[in-house]
DNA sequence: ATTCGTAATGAAATTCGTTTCCAAGAAGAC
DNA sequence: GTCTTCTTGGAAACGAATTTCATTACGAAT
């Protein structure tokens, strides 16, 4: 069991190499920013197989995921307590923010209305000031 | 100014279809949906059209726009003030909720990182009552 | 009511992100 | 090394959304 993927069985290059990369990096790629990264830096791993190690590292817990308000995936390595995200629309930078508030107040709210198993989506988007400059 | 959606300067057929079926509905309903249940009933709607006709109405402020978690998009005909929507996993029933308290959070939140032009998503998903039996 | 300019339509083609297919490749157990 | 089978990756498929462009028709002018 010294996977480093848990829920996959075998530690291939390829996904040593995309988990590699993913630590260099601290804002959100979407999943062909992430190929194209690796093919600059000389690492020979085929978009499929980007796809699918983000999936399992999704599936497992270690990396998060959100999207552009186009719809597009967007990937981060990142620490697993609950928390959202301030993303700059034009450079991707990204802040983590935490808000037990919003938390509670959601619970709350789906509560009152009858529903459970709930869950929640909260982004937050903006111009970061190096780039509104 | 008796245009049926401000932005566009005719008024069409096609418009009204899709305007008067928006407000027989409660819930979201993809653009897909929205023109099989026109073609159901008969009337004549390309789905290019369904498509242009929801974002004059998105700009116009007239409908009400998020997404499913896998992406894909959803309209629902709603007042104008500011709200979020929780949203049944299963069968898409909606209710709307506001947080005054979120939105000041965001604000707040952002302006502390130097974030400006700021907007955010909120969407809480879960299983209605309905659904749960 | 007829004409006319142009906005709007819609079927087909295109784009683009993502997934599936499947033959070839390579972990890892023995 | 051998074998099993999980994994890879290019190509093809897929699906939502957008663009193209010839056709249609709104609605203002006459």
């Amino acid at each position: 069991m010294s996977d480093i993927i848990s829920g996959a069985t075998r530690n291939t290059r390829q996904r040593f190499e995309v988990l590699a990369l993913l630590d260099e990096i601290a804002d959100f790629r979407t999943p062909q920013q992430l190929h194209a990264l690796l093919r600059e830096r000389g690492a020979q791993v085929g978009l499929t197989t980007v796809y699918r190690t983000l999936q399992l590292l999704q599936d497992a817990g270690e990396v998060d995921a959100t999207r552009l308000p186009g719809g597009e995936q967007l990937f981060r390595r990142c620490g697993a307590s609950h928390h959202h995200h301030l993303v700059c629309r034009s450079c991707n930078a990204t802040v983590e923010v935490r808000g037990p508030a919003v938390e509670r107040w959601t619970e709350r709210i789906a509560a009152e209305h009858g529903f459970t198993e709930i869950g929640h989506t909260l982004e937050i988007f903006g111009t970061c000031s190096r780039c509104s400059r």
